[in-house]
DNA sequence: AGCATATGTTGACGCTGTCAAGATATCAAA
DNA sequence: TTTGATATCTTGACAGCGTCAACATATGCT
């Protein structure tokens, strides 16, 4: 089974020009990518998949650079989905809410292990390489936890006698540090996650004393 | 300038074989592994330094991967010297041992971050491509830390009610988030780690309390 | 209708890891 | 000392990769 769309045009004839590959493209790395893992994302293999020949994807993406950072950008919007997803429950306590959050987090890279890798790994990011359309999705993500760590503070959930901006920092590079573990194989096992999660969130959050 | 030895018999005419290739590999990989970076490092390169032909290493190492499992081998043999010379400073009140230890982890990452990548990175982990030595070196470094936390937990200086081995899974993943985070180039910024170890440290730690 | 532009194709180049086959040195046993 | 096994090093070859140049074809505007 192969992703090709067969490409023909309104009248059902094969067309020379496909119409959509742009995004057939991107659609086929994504799946490729879950596949096969970065290290296998070939653009001559997704050309393949998808029909065309080596050379066409660079109409439409500079680089095999600019594709990684369509993908990852596409990552980007997703997660922020869920995570606003998360911060909009309101019936919920504070404490739960960033528990869900962490947790959420941690299973978004698990469920997309090789797409977190593209987002956050050295793979663009090292190079210096990331497209200003992935900077304008990545940036705004990071400082909408920070705008959220700053709400725990206050809410007394976060020790606020800490800078809020190191915390967000810290209690950021907790996450990515479990979800590197994870993705990268180094812990194998989702249950011990888990409560590594909770452990975490424990050591991150305080009871909220109630004034009288 | 080249790192090629001339590799001539001890009657200094050039030989054909090498007498040393294994170890001359390894230190030259060293070198272009710090200024190429994983990706720039290729056995072909290699070879060229050390002046042999591309196919001479395969007698030494069975795969590029395995050239990659003993560079980390000793990687992990250095940084586990660093560490014992940190946990045995006797003098050290509890706090600043540890806060030096988590300082260490960092600068050693940031000080060799191709290697750390090498070390804790998917290029050897995920696949599952580990040679038994590597995994004889990495995972008792890893229960040395286990044990500094217990031990960490029973002096107070950690909290007690969390399961040691979820605490130590916790704070190393804090401290490989965050070197991760700087040798992939998300934090440029060193200052803004070393404030953020400390903050790490802050929310990991909790005052002695001293019984009269 | 004609021309610019967008989009697709084939050919080529240098790089990579790695296998096969042959050359040469070393070392142990006869 | 000679012989034969083994370790080590060499060249040749192959497939896969990203990407550039040159050419082909379709689309769309004047």
């Amino acid at each position: 089974m192969s992703y090709q769309t067969e490409h023909k045009s309104k009248q059902n004839k094969p067309s020379y020009h496909h119409g959509d590959l742009r995004s057939t493209l991107l659609k086929a790395a994504n799946i490729l990518l879950k596949e096969t893992g970065i290290e296998g994302l070939s653009l001559r293999k997704l050309a393949d998949k998808v029909g065309v020949s080596r050379t066409a994807p660079y109409h439409h993406f500079k680089d095999k650079n600019q594709l990684l950072c369509a993908i990852a950008e596409q990552g980007f919007v997703r997660w922020q989905q869920d995570a606003e997803f998360i911060f909009n429950q309101v019936e919920l306590p504070p404490k739960e809410k960033y528990r869900q959050f962490f947790h959420g987090y941690i299973s978004y890279a698990a469920d997309n292990p090789e797409l977190y890798d593209l987002m956050f790994g050295r793979t663009i990011w090292k190079q210096n390489s990331a497209t200003n359309e992935l900077r304008d999705v990545a940036f705004p993500s990071f400082n909408h936890q920070v705008d959220m760590t700053k709400k725990w503070q206050e809410q007394g959930l976060m020790p606020s006698g800490e800078d809020t901006l190191r915390l967000s920092q810290v209690t950021w590079g907790t996450m990515h540090g479990i979800a590197r573990l994870l993705i990268d194989g180094i812990y194998a096992d989702r249950s011990h996650i888990d409560e590594m999660c909770d452990c975490a969130v424990n050591l991150f959050t305080q009871q909220i004393v109630q004034s009288k």
